[in-house]
DNA sequence: TATACATTTCAGAAATTACTGAAAACTTCG
DNA sequence: CGAAGTTTTCAGTAATTTCTGAAATGTATA
């Protein structure tokens, strides 16, 4: 697929973008590539439009894959597998979170879970340190909780909330601001 | 300091963490210890503790100083500089989103409006694509706005939203659910 | 079933990132 | 000012991650 500059700048930021949040470089591009392709994408393709070895692209892909931010299709009389992404950006959005939420913080609240457990027969642990990771794992639980909540909202309430923005708080019982 | 084996579980389990979302394992590591000690702790102690160079303390501190994570403090009679990181977990987390909107979301948003701008005059892009990155502004923009909104709220408000969770859909105008 | 096409695996090479230790720079106090 | 204490810088090394190309494996069709 020939890249227009403009294409290439965005499909290179993006690259940048995943480093940055621990993603590898070509996995994000070819995530990105996906994204503004009009049409599905073939693998070879793919590494010939970045200039990757094929085998790359095929490992990255499988990652997108894991990541469910990928899906294969096929197109009529072509036996090669064809790659796609979701062009819906909240979707895309969602899925991210939620395989971060499945691969990092699940096992990190496992993990609080385990300590907190733990401490009540470990007298080596000072009683300071004990209490910042109940509270870490308090946090946690009540975030992620909102989270869950939150995404098991009709779509389209989800997008009435984003919307509102800070004007949610016009709904709100009237004393909220009544705190500590 | 000396650790516990829960500490160190704690410490090794947010390095880890750390590495998955971009971030030095050391650097990470630090933040974790500095969030369990209950005094602020001098570099060459951190050092000896996490068994790191004394050098390599010194620039992940100057990095978590960067993220506004990590602040300096001192001791009476004592000439080291001692650090100390929040043990408000909300704060904390809030620091970090915003330096990444900071160093990441804002950067993105800005070649995304370039990009935007330069496509009106851009024969080369095809028309699917111009579409693709205009909508994916827009949804950033959206969702930083909401954001941004969101932690302009007094901490009080902040937290009954959390708290709330879905619940906050009752709060809606009814005909809420009422879209395409 | 054999052939052509397609994809995956993987060992080694390349690139990147992280770390150390020594030296330099800075700071405080006598 | 000078000595002692503290922090920073940085060149070289180590560790890790990423990438490639060749071989192996898988799959469809003739």
């Amino acid at each position: 697929m020939k890249l227009s500059p403009l294409m290439e700048k965005f499909i290179l930021h993006w690259g940048e973008m995943g480093t940055r949040w621990g993603v590898n470089r070509t996995v994000a591009q070819i995530h990105a590539l996906l994204y503004l392709s009009p049409r599905p994408l073939p693998a070879d393709e793919i590494a010939e439009t970045l200039s990757v070895a094929r085998s790359n692209v095929s490992t990255s892909l499988k990652e997108l894959q894991a990541w469910r931010l990928v899906s294969v299709t096929h197109v009529l009389g072509d036996r090669r597998d064809h790659f796609r992404t979701t062009s819906d950006m909240w979707e895309m959005i969602a899925t991210i979170i939620e395989e971060r939420k499945r691969r990092e913080i699940d096992p990190t609240l496992a993990l609080l879970r385990q300590c907190v457990d733990e401490m009540q027969h470990d007298d080596e642990t000072p009683k300071e340190v004990k209490e910042r990771i109940k509270s870490m794992l308090a946090f946690i639980t009540m975030l992620t909780g909102w989270f869950d909540q939150i995404m098991a909202l009709p779509r389209s309430t989800q997008r009435t909330l984003l919307k509102l923005g800070a004007k949610i708080a016009r709904f709100l019982p009237q004393e909220t601001a009544a705190e500590k």
